[in-house]
DNA sequence: GGACACCTTTGACTAAAGTCAAAGAAATAT
DNA sequence: ATATTTCTTTGACTTTAGTCAAAGGTGTCC
């Protein structure tokens, strides 16, 4: 990994400075209006979650003293924004959830809070506008893109099988064919010396997957590279692809494979962007269409 | 001014959320270690002015009650990091510096800091963090422009002088025969039915400026357009022409004239790509090199 | 020279934020 | 069935943040 410049730090806290004062701050100190502001901002978590949300999940989420979030729960449970209940499995835990006063309440919220960013931005064009979206986006994309890693799993492992089962029904409601799970690797496919599994973490959660899987001429076949729908256009498959390689060059094969289906455009773009050369058949899988190789 | 589309405002508040969590919040609860965050910040701000800054300053600059800045700045002293003095002219007031301990203290949050941005983008390939940089720049600068506002003012008011001095001495030293301050508006010239002045605020603070003065034929005169060294490349010179030529068609002026000099090339770019024509030399200022029209 | 305004300090508060530990109820492990 | 763990509540704090008003020293204006 290359070291980080400095300019690109100096911008990174500029912007930092600069954005937290201007609306950081606004946010926070008008919008709790007559509430404090940690409430104010549970009360925001607890609305996240429409069905009822556990305390234990909130005290994780926001990360605060048990005792602390309890207190504030019975606060707004006293003024009548909030409802608590036994949760139904676990008589250990209580859930809360809006009742509809409290509803009412984070819509206005979320009406000034509305009204706030609006005013931030009516001085400027429309064509500024976009541009401003566009950058804002841009920039929330690859922060979140910096804080995904890639990491070498269990095939076996209930991260890897809960990516797994994503990427079957995704695929499988794609593939006009369907499609059937007998043809996902097995775990001991991609464990030890016969490949790896990686898994992609975004604070916490698995969000993609990918495998590698020795084959018996000793070439490294690709598969099941998958990312999760609200991880996508962050260039997050490239990196799992790159972890694969590097796996592979780590195993001494020198070229990799894989195989993808006809309905997958952008995967197909997206291997030839990345250096893959379009090759024979080189298995029988119903599901491919087109085959690629790379040299390591 | 067109309406804020509501896409627009979910972008910016979505970024916030994201910003905020992620690099807010670890900027301000880290960074002040075991001291409280209101000192950290304070210690901060007096970091900004290395020659010793007055409290008074201080209250304006963090909006903090005059007793609450006393008893942060004496808890400050006690730990050795800041030092008091009477203000040399004036001995109501206070000045306040670091000491040796206290620049020590200030280099290493501002170490921690940068370690800590340099970790939130380590993950990212160069060309990606320069995009990211690229970005919030860019929200920045967009940001910076819909904050500032272009008022009109009267041409003989302390912050129009301001503008017209440094504009002065900015051109001066870009002139290579220099600029004789004689060139210059008169306070009559812009005020009332002779004409207009009109100046660019940034949180209160004079960052540009423009005058319109109408000509015997009738003819409404540009001149003056400045933008201070530190908000150009915001697109707040468009702004004050636009304000310009709006002030001239309300004054039924239906055509704006103005001069540019020879070494101001990025001007007469700006001039030509917001529909100004050249023209006939239409006065003899010794300082113009080009002569521009339009039609409002 | 006197009235008035300005700036800082100090005392006396309140509210919010956060911490810690004990206790009680319910689930899970052995 | 018992011990252990998990989760929430409650009591008893501390620290931080912030407000208000009185008081005292300095400048400024007339």
């Amino acid at each position: 990994m290359e070291p980080v410049s400095a300019t690109d730090v100096a911008a990174l806290r500029r912007f930092n400075r600069y954005f937290t004062r201007r609306i950081g701050v606004l946010d926070d100190h008008y919008l709790g209006q007559d509430r404090p502001l940690g409430e104010a901002r549970l009360l925001f978590e607890i609305a996240r979650h429409p069905a009822g949300v556990p305390l234990r999940t909130l005290r994780a989420q926001l990360d605060l003293d048990a005792g602390y979030l309890s207190r504030m729960t019975k606060s707004l449970q006293s003024n009548g924004l909030v409802r608590l209940a036994v949760h139904p499995d676990d008589s250990r835990l209580r859930t809360v959830e809006l009742t509809a006063a409290g509803r009412t309440e984070v819509a206005e919220q979320n009406r000034r809070a509305d009204a706030l960013a609006a005013g931030l931005i009516d001085g400027l064009t429309g064509d500024q506008r976009t541009r401003l979206t566009e950058a804002v986006d841009t920039a929330q994309r690859l922060l979140r893109l910096a804080a995904i890693t890639v990491d070498p799993v269990d095939g076996g492992s209930p991260d890897a099988r809960a990516c797994l089962d994503a990427y079957a029904a995704d695929i499988g409601a794609r593939f006009p064919e369907g499609f059937d799970r007998a043809a996902l690797v097995s775990p001991q496919e991609v464990s030890g010396a016969a490949g790896a599994f990686f898994v992609a973490y975004e604070e916490g959660r698995p969000v993609g997957c990918g495998a590698l899987r020795r084959q018996p001429d000793g070439v490294g076949e690709i598969r099941h590279v998958w990312v999760s729908p609200d991880a996508r256009r962050l260039g997050l498959a490239r990196r799992i692809l790159g972890a694969l390689e590097r796996e592979a060059a780590a195993r001494g094969l020198d070229v990799v494979r894989l195989d993808t289906h006809a309905v997958l455009t952008e995967a197909q773009a997206m291997y030839r962007a990345c250096g893959y050369r379009e090759i024979p058949a080189y298995d029988d899988n119903v599901y491919a269409a087109f085959w690629f190789e790379k040299r390591v």
